[in-house]
DNA sequence: TGTATTCAATTTGTCGACAAGGAATATGCA
DNA sequence: TGCATATTCCTTGTCGACAAATTGAATACA
């Protein structure tokens, strides 16, 4: 930490607040903040050598995401993860991952799927690495890579929140994710970026539904095993 | 502006910014604050007698929102409204409408249907009365409210963001709102009301969906009609 | 000993002031 | 007169300090 204090002199005017979000938001997003923390301005202003003015404001644009609970008056804690409502999280990500998908199978350009092969050939190598926490990331840079090549921001901008919670809630089972499963998941992709090359809509569409079902079926089967991580950090 | 700068002292802590908030907002959807005008933190901190700091929380939320472009050390002003990317915007508006009126059939409660109907008598003495601002905010109300019986957090939070950007849309538009097409609007609420009633899943989604495109139509015709609104205020 | 009340400590919400960055204006030069 | 540079003004970004609200401890009382 000292090296954030040490930048205080050479920030930019303006540039202090996206730099707490940022990392505030990547620290959620890894866990490095469990649901629950609680998070101190005065700390944070410590942390960050600024004062709480723009610590505030990078809070309150976290609270906008759902990323952090604010109590008015009270304390201030990253967000819990809804395990009761898991259900409405899984509708709105499969129908998500169908429709970006089929966005993208009618509406990218050529440029977009290099990016798209780009984060398809990082996921592989996370799989190949056998590494959870890569493919967990990877993984959500592709859908979102893909997401992009759709053009709908406001399917995006759903998507992206979406695959952040995501992380999270992966990131709570990741060791489960040692299987078969996720050699299985790179062919899955190969698929539908071949659907998407063809601009194949419906075949782009039904393919993105059986994966993101796939997804979920085994995220609900780790979730009814009950065999969380304890996660402490 | 008299009556907000004399609460001064009567306001409660941590209300600020919930006030400022709220009427902007409010301001914003009824184009009061047309597309384009310029937001001053100054003017507003007089306008509602308090500094600039709840101000500034206010607009970064609206910000978040989309409701206000800022630029870094530059102005802020009320975003435009982006008339070259509307099909993105007809797109999730109507995939919205669907899956929140499919939702709403499967998972509504009785007390749900309570607030529909009441929403939906609005919406028709706005129509009787052909008041079509009262058209407009009756009929996005209504549009929540059954997204709201359909308990799903993530498609409601986009579903409202959508239908209050439609606000400031068809408030451009509103004196070509009397014609026939809101007595038809008035008996498809009706149908889709008696399927969600009925649990008939399929027939919500596809009433929902006819629904939907017959109302991007009519916008759309507008649209190329360019009879667009001199709005000054 | 248990409960209610008061008080202190901590944390958030708000304030007024100052400084930096742009934009508009004024100035200098050809 | 036309263009480049300097200056001023205005708005935003940041700061340190104070005040209100809440929590938990300490005290008083039965």
């Amino acid at each position: 930490m000292d090296n954030e204090t040490s930048l205080r002199n050479e920030r930019k005017r303006g540039s202090g607040v996206k730099v707490v979000y940022d990392i505030l938001r990547d620290e959620i997003l890894h866990l490095e903040l469990p649901p629950g923390s609680p998070i101190d301005e005065v700390q944070l202003s410590e942390r960050f050598g600024m004062s709480r003015t723009p610590i505030r404001e990078a809070l309150v644009r976290l609270a906008g995401e759902g990323l952090i609970d604010t109590l008015p008056n009270r304390s201030t804690m990253v967000s819990q993860i809804d395990f009761l409502n898991m259900h409405s999280y899984f509708d709105a990500l499969v129908l998500m991952y169908r429709v970006t998908t089929q966005l993208a199978a009618r509406y990218h350009r050529p440029e977009d799927l290099e990016i798209v092969r780009a984060r398809q050939a990082e996921f592989a190598a996370a799989v190949e690495a056998q590494d959870a926490l890569a493919m967990i990331s990877t993984n959500a840079e592709l859908h979102l890579a893909i997401a992009e090549a759709g053009r709908n921001p406001y399917f995006t901008a759903l998507f992206s929140r979406l695959l952040n919670e995501g992380r999270r809630i992966l990131r709570l089972y990741y060791q489960s994710y040692n299987d078969r499963l996720p050699r299985r998941f790179v062919e899955e992709h190969d698929e539908m970026i071949a659907a998407i090359a063809a601009r194949d809509t419906d075949l782009a569409e039904s393919l993105a539904r059986l994966h993101a079902e796939q997804i979920v079926a085994q995220v609900q089967k780790l979730l009814v095993r009950g065999d969380r991580l304890d996660v402490k950090l």
